[in-house]
DNA sequence: CCTGCAATTACGGTTTCCCGTAATTTACTG
DNA sequence: CAGTAAATTACGGGAAACCGTAATTGCAGG
């Protein structure tokens, strides 16, 4: 198992949760592993490199309250850009708050953090299992966005789609949609064309019906 | 009855009949009363407003086509600002094909307009009572649309309610959603009792589709 | 100018939805 | 137990959505 881990968190309270659950992974705590501030945690990875004594883990929130000024680094993001920038094989636990499927996807795609965890309810063995499966030089991802993750992979949506689902979601019918593309001088028009985008969404992403759809859109945040 | 009146709107054609409107009421049309940009509007108003000879009324379309570039105002929400910006007192008539109650709603709420008419087969006698009624100093709404924006039609979402939305927004079909009923052993199960409470929910909030519906629980975190 | 390919649109049949009306069941009262 | 009102369900016709196929258009290469 992992020997050193920080933990970058600025509620005490949850830090200290993380603390404990370290404990219980049999990670040793002997150093102060913890930092309230994203400028402090950045400042300990750099000493425990100098020190030839890197950390193996960052476990880090994504926002942070700003209570003190002049604070260089303020979010998670750039936390862990800062600290891949010196020490690239750090692996990264994101433990937010955040349940925006779109956040973590980012997260994986343009940081490539190793897992990410959102605060909730049974958050705790989450993370143990999180821990456990980084240290097999595994990604993880909550079990309850997994099969999102998965899903949105396959489908990107285009502005053509995100127009028509949009009127869909005003109330505008499938056949009057034509018309109001028209106004906008949107290039096809045709009903033909939006119905056969929406049957591809739909199987593409095996929804079912359009309710589904606006239902699925709000949640991604995608309308 | 007003003397100065102003009418942006960028179709030639509705443009005309607006003025030909205005001639009907009695209302002079001795010097150039119209603007097809909303940038020329508001010069049209400034101008005005130096020469001591006020605007009265700005009648405006709400989208205008971009068809020449770098304007500075291309929508009638912001011409409308503009305008009550260096001009306070005036009167504003919304004339436009958006029939969504919401957006109506919203100008009344936010830019306090005096009369909103849709454009619709019966337009004109709609738009010579609107302007008569702004006259009087009182707001104006299409008689179609008035009973609807009255206050804040709340409605009461049941458990019901609820659990049919849902099963909509999970793809079951409507047709479906007795099968599923009588699953969790729910009272009325019958499709028709579905239908007459989806009906009942959509004219309350006037709500034209499922879909529409889908997104406003989405929004209200009714689901 | 022709040709082939892709995109778009038109069309028709089937399914689902919508909505009014009628029949049935349920619940309550005397 | 009968009677009645309300709730629920059944039914049917018309509108909209769905979906496969065919016709049309647009466009690049020859």
């Amino acid at each position: 198992m992992f020997q050193k881990v920080l933990i970058a968190e600025d509620h005490e309270t949850i830090n200290y949760s993380i603390q404990k659950t370290l404990e219980d992974l049999g990670i040793p705590n002997h150093s102060k592993n913890y930092a309230y501030y994203c400028d402090d945690a950045i400042k300990r990875i750099e000493k425990a490199l100098k020190e030839g004594e890197p950390y193996e883990l960052l476990i880090t929130d994504l926002s942070f309250e700003e209570d003190i000024p002049n604070q260089h680094i303020t979010t998670g993001q750039d936390l862990i850009k800062a600290a891949r920038k010196i020490q690239p094989n750090l692996k990264v636990l994101v433990f937010s708050i955040e349940n925006r499927i779109k956040v973590a996807q980012s997260l994986f795609k343009d940081l490539n953090i190793d897992a990410y965890v959102p605060k909730a309810r049974r958050d705790a063995k989450d993370l143990k299992t999180a821990i456990e499966t980084i240290y097999q030089a595994k990604k993880h991802l909550s079990p309850n966005l997994k099969k999102d993750i998965g899903e949105e992979k396959f489908y990107k949506f285009t502005n053509f789609d995100i127009i028509i689902i949009k009127l869909l979601s005003n109330g505008v019918l499938q056949k009057e949609i034509p018309y109001h593309l028209q106004q906008k001088n949107i290039k096809p028009s045709g009903l033909s064309s939006v119905e056969k985008r929406l049957s591809l969404i739909k199987t593409t992403l095996n929804i079912f019906s359009n309710e589904q759809l606006i239902a699925y859109c709000k949640d991604k945040e995608i309308i």
